[in-house]
DNA sequence: AGCGTGACGAACT
DNA sequence: TAGTTCGCCACGC
């Protein structure tokens, strides 16, 4: 069973248009909580990947961070670029334009 | 109830 | 610029 924390998270992930990322610590912000690393381990324990974008959370710093589901990173690379997202070299090529920032209505 | 761990982040060296 | 350290807090044991 999910905690309160954990369907947060998985709401916050839904927001997510297609072809945009954002970061764990973007998702913290929007929750009002500091603890980013535990929103990591929210998004990872995520049983309804890929219903729900897991894919399109990366670290901070333009990375891709990880991921559990079938394939591992890799498979999160293709479906990022399948949206649409390019990626180079492990990193979001024009990370900052691609960054999604969740506002008060999307 | 205490402790270690982690799909992270930012500051330091 | 890269590698290390510390802080964050939810969760499982």
């Amino acid at each position: 069973m999910a905690t309160e924390f954990q369907r947060r998270v998985w709401e916050a992930l839904k927001r997510i248009p297609k072809g945009r990322v954002t970061t764990y610590g973007e998702i913290a912000r929007y929750l009002g909580t500091k603890a980013v690393r535990a929103v990591g381990t929210a998004v990872g324990k995520n049983p309804y990947a890929p219903q729900v974008p897991c894919h399109r959370v990366v670290p901070a710093d333009g990375r891709l961070g990880r991921y559990s589901g079938d394939g591992g990173i890799k498979t999160k690379r293709r479906l990022l670029e399948s949206e649409g997202v390019e990626v180079a070299d492990g990193k979001i090529v024009d990370f900052p334009r691609r960054f999604w920032r969740f506002e008060k209505k999307e």
